[in-house]
DNA sequence: AATGAATGAGTTTTCATTCAT
DNA sequence: GATGAATGAAAACTCATTCAT
């Protein structure tokens, strides 16, 4: 067997580290130094795998929205119906790991550097795509306007996610029922 | 006699300044030097009218949310029907002053910095609850369930900001016809 | 009767302010504007009439070793032996207005700035050849070399002082004790 | 490999240049950056090995004390008597590295800031008991009162210190002899 | 006489980044 | 592959001092 090459396991647990590292101190204010710590290894170590800080953060968003995609995947493998595969969307949404304080944090930043940085905009343009066209598809057979609807519910979802994901008492599930009761009005309650 | 009555001043000129300058550079990441340049003074003055950064920041983000409320009042006023006044606060959430580049970066701003800086987030609380409060209040008449279609409206209109914001090409009026459409529906198109 | 001028007055006030704002807080490392803010006027006013800080801080300690020579010239003019006057000259230097934060913390810097402010040299040398003198004078009928044992009684007291005014556990009745028996046997006891 | 072992070196580096800078301008007003150019290096590295300025001072405090006590040490050991013993501990205090400027200012900036900074007070404190200790062991087999006496010699040695180091004459040949004197008489002139 | 206004020069401190080994 | 060493550049903040009124 081949000794493999440290890379792939360096990025690992940079990646890793970071989002640790920021949800442990639930702020985007985290040096180099703190996450090649965490990660085990030297800061020059950080910079030599991934070239800068900016590419560290990046990646660890980039890890961060793969994991959801993962998780939004195996919902909907699980659907039977259209309405159990929109049910699964909104639903993942508001799973516990979203509310990690990592996460949370990671996505207040993915927001702010959205403004400027455009590869953080390009990744956000790419969760909202993603879930717009998963929405959509699943509401296609529920909703004469489906695009829109999607468009809509995809709204709501952010939208009830900041709030509670801001709010220091955790009411994710107020957050999932009005989501649901929104998809129910929209798709005049078909299963 | 001392030239008099320069405070009030000097704090709105760097007010202002914190706004141009985190707009004209889409981002957070600005120095109270840069910011007192802009205002036309010493970084000096600034701590000494302000105390630090964050409160300068503090500063500024209020009078955006000060900004705002005075805009959503004044279309209040001109709201002769509950449904005008629900429309009204909508609108108000998409009025073009709403996506200055200056007032999309403080909002994001704010979010990222509710998660960890108290102050922030009450600000951000307060602002939720005097949106949440005008909307019940406009939507109880022509509503079953006035507290929880704000909700409902509160966070969308927030999703669909977040939206029309980030997206480059402004597309505040798509953001704007979605919520009302979706206020038609929560209200059965009462007028 | 004329109105005063102002200049006493002020100076005055920002002597005893610059005693007590370093008594309050213990340390040198005390501002213009504290003390000017204490004193009841403006930084620039403390300017004006002392010229800068430093001369501020020079007058400070001047008023302290006149205050403790005035003390001096009290508890001398009661004595009525040389033996008594020796007494008094030692009991002025553990009285308990020496121990006030403010004065303890005044003669450290004293002893610090003498190093390099020639001004608070020769107030330090003026105050040690004073107590030079007036031990001389007083132990000339009791000792058969006054001078010699002034200078020991001199730097003594001193070194008692520097022990019990930095010892946090107030002995200063300890420190004079010591100092009266050495008197003792440098004089041979003699009333 | 990394060139190695760096620490300690920079360490000592930045002690010495702390007491070079401080003697050189008689002075405790020195900054990190005059401290780290003197040991020629940057200031960054300086906060970097020692984390803050009041932690270089307390290292180079630290060593000034520790270079006493070495000195006292090797004194004590070279005396084979009670008497060459209390002689040894008296004679080190006034030897000639003891009125070297950086000393001296070292020593000022230590009563100075025993006053406020814990630490500085703990290592002054440190010192005293050594000295105390010291004394009265040497003096057990000569005096019938050895702690009495130490506590007044220490004092004694203290004051005559101040005195010598803060004359711009050189005397601390007298200021010995007075201190040796003194042991004569507490001793009853007894080798 | 008095002061609010204003600042320049300086301080400590932080950190991403580079480099020699 | 890995790291300790090292720093430049910049940050926030402070303060004695000056000035116009």
């Amino acid at each position: 067997m081949p000794k493999l090459g440290m890379e792939p396991i360096r990025r690992a647990a940079l990646v890793k580290a970071t989002i640790d590292v920021i949800g442990a101190q639930g702020s985007l204010d985290v040096t180099v130094s703190q996450i090649a710590k965490k990660a085990g290894m030297s800061s020059a170590l950080a910079h030599h795998y991934f070239g800068g800080k900016d590419q560290i953060f990046l990646a660890a968003m980039q890890q961060i929205l793969r994991d959801f995609g993962a998780e939004v995947r195996t919902a909907l493998r699980a659907a039977r119906t259209p309405r159990a595969r929109a049910e699964a969307l909104i639903s993942a949404s508001f799973a516990p790991s979203c509310f990690d304080p990592a996460t949370v944090s990671a996505w207040m930043t993915l927001y702010a550097q959205a403004t400027t940085q455009p590869e953080m905009h390009r990744l956000l343009r790419l969760y909202q795509r993603r879930l717009q066209s998963n929405l959509t598809h699943a509401l296609r057979p529920l909703s004469p306007r489906p695009e829109a609807d999607a468009e809509t519910l995809g709204a709501l979802i952010d939208g009830l996610y900041l709030r509670a994901a801001l709010a220091r008492d955790r009411n994710a599930e107020t957050a999932l029922a009005t989501a649901l009761s929104v998809l129910d009005r929209l798709t005049g309650g078909q299963k």
